[in-house]
DNA sequence: ACGAAGATATATCCTCATGCTATATCTCGC
DNA sequence: GCGAGATATAGCATGAGGATATATCTTCGT
């Protein structure tokens, strides 16, 4: 079975609390699901498109003086239904590509400087989002529809992974210190292992 | 500047380590890099390819009797540059795309119990995760080399994140046993706010 | 001894995802 | 009155992902 369009998903939920246009979508998104669901705007309007060609929305042009046209898109109950099979469904793996994490992983190649300046960044990158999901936590304690409880939890996950990286950062940084600076000496290891004493050159 | 391809960097760094063709390296990944890089298998042959037009990798076929060849490529210095060149750059901002919450997100169009469900799943796969970091983690300590050490680096954060994802579920998990399990009736929400009264039907 | 299952090995295909860019006009502050 | 930024839709090129094709050898159970 082939993989499902995510994003499609993600358009038809937001579809489910008003109608909307995709310039609107994309101002949400940035928002509220950004916070865990990267989004790629480039990809809304084509979506926005096949939901209508697939019967699972409708669309209405409204004309605006000047500026271009809205087209306010509108879940159908076929889109509903389509959406709610999805939502069954046991979620995929997560699957994640940790891009500090891979410069990392070479720290030996590069020495252990350049890593320790990586991790810093990465912890801050993670500071200024619990900043931000402090923010977006207090907007939404302002009313509480009971949607709103949902959405508390997704900002709560967020709020403990970032947490997470910042403790694994303050680890990272102490284990760090501790290594030699050095980049590795480009023979000095990973040779078939027939002696047993490879030692880092200090 | 347009964006760079990750997986050629992967594939780089992971010739840094020995001469490696293909099927090693999705073999190698399976186990150490995909804890934290997932990989497309079929984007490794192009890349390989590429690599090896770009100058930054050579290739040598090695005829077996019966199995296909082995095409086993060696990572050039101009190869060892490019990694380096790529190293030393700040990594880009985390994406994510966490499943599992857009369903939570939209958890009052379906009802709790469908969601109590779906986070169950979520904690046992991470669970699943910490048991396979375990056994990495006792392999990584066997042999004290230097890259050792960033490795395992990479495992803790693992870790880190996991256990995260485990303590929100049970957050998690503890918060929906307080919502009603009701889905929405249709029109109870989202209307423009003139009342300010509209309360879930229990 | 024989067949099934799984490992070894390279490669392609189609769709989804991403980020940049194009296009056009209005609003607001300076 | 002019530039910056908001409003609005859309296309394009490349990266990423997963299923599948193909072919042979090894291992294990029966």
């Amino acid at each position: 079975m082939p993989r499902e369009n995510k994003t499609k998903f993600a358009v038809l939920g937001l579809l489910t609390y008003a109608p909307l246009s995709g310039y609107d979508i994309r101002r949400i998104y940035a928002e509220s699901l950004g916070n865990f669901w990267s989004e790629s705007y480039g990809h809304i309007y084509p979506i926005l498109k096949r939901l209508m060609d697939e019967g699972l929305a409708t669309r209405e042009v409204q004309g605006q003086t000047g500026r271009p046209d809205r087209h306010v898109y509108t879940i159908t109950d076929r889109g509903r239904e389509e959406l709610h099979r999805w939502l069954a469904q046991p979620a995929e793996p997560l699957k994640e590509r940790v891009e500090v994490l891979l410069k990392v992983w070479h720290g030996w190649e590069m020495g252990r400087d350049v890593i320790v300046e990586h991790v810093k960044a990465f912890r801050a990158e993670h500071e200024a989002l619990l900043r931000r999901y402090a923010r977006y936590e207090e907007d939404l304690a302002q009313h509480d529809d009971a949607p709103a409880a949902y959405w508390l939890l997704t900002v709560g996950c967020g709020q403990h992974v970032s947490r997470a990286y910042i403790a694994w950062c303050d680890e990272a940084l102490a284990k760090l210190a501790q290594l030699p600076a050095k980049p590795r000496a480009r023979e000095e290891f990973w040779q078939p292992d027939v002696d047993g004493h490879h030692k880092e050159t200090t």
